[in-house]
DNA sequence: CTTACGCATCAACAATTATTGATACTCAAG
DNA sequence: CTTGAGTATCAATAATTGTTGATGCGTAAG
């Protein structure tokens, strides 16, 4: 049961955070750096390092190093899983079915 | 900067774990009682209770009693709202966005 | 009215996740 | 080589979330 829902907790996990979600806003205008990030939502570097690395570990962001500045952006391949699962989620749902057959 | 993500969190939320994701995939094809997703997912009651209890709250699932019963279904507008944040963090999404203007 | 079933809720505990401040690492500039 | 800026990581702690077993509530059947 557990295996095969890993990824999609996964990114839903990532997700499920005003602060990731209030950094992924952000990162959807361009790329930025942690010090504009910590500059815009007014949060301690650490703690963003932290969002950022449950984000990366999801795959819905990129970074790229340049100088002693390290840019994020948006994974374009994470969103695309995303939306592949919440696919999922709606396919074959059956709205007209009716009480189930079976009971206890 | 919470305001705002709080829905979407919530929903997140409620998907981030693998046994909601499995009762969400049980629901699909149709309503079932408790009774017959502790048989199918082999888990205590108490323990879906409790997540269907964190689904119902995000307004993924829709509950309805039949005598001693109560039915699980998904909610349809819950995926949709799904849907529609799912889509927002895909919008404008700026792909060829160099690199940013400001620094620290 | 009593019993039993299906389910929700609660309290206690366990496990996971988030925050904070300190420290370490990397790179660039002097 | 030293210093400082930008970032990651770590340890400690706080907060949130999940699990379990017990209890209570509603309903149907006897």
């Amino acid at each position: 049961m557990d295996g095969s829902h890993q990824k999609a907790a996964l990114l839903f996990h990532a997700l499920s955070d005003a602060t990731r979600l209030e950094l992924m806003k952000q990162l959807k205008d361009g790329e930025k750096c942690v010090c504009e990030l910590t500059d815009v939502l007014q949060a301690a570097q650490s703690r963003l390092s932290f969002h950022l690395k449950v984000l990366k570990d999801a795959d819905l962001v990129h970074d790229r190093r340049e100088g002693r500045w390290k840019y994020y952006s948006v994974n374009k391949e994470g969103l695309e899983e995303l939306k592949g699962v919440v696919f999922d989620l709606n396919r074959d749902t059956n709205p007209a079915a009716g009480v189930s057959a079976t009971r206890c």
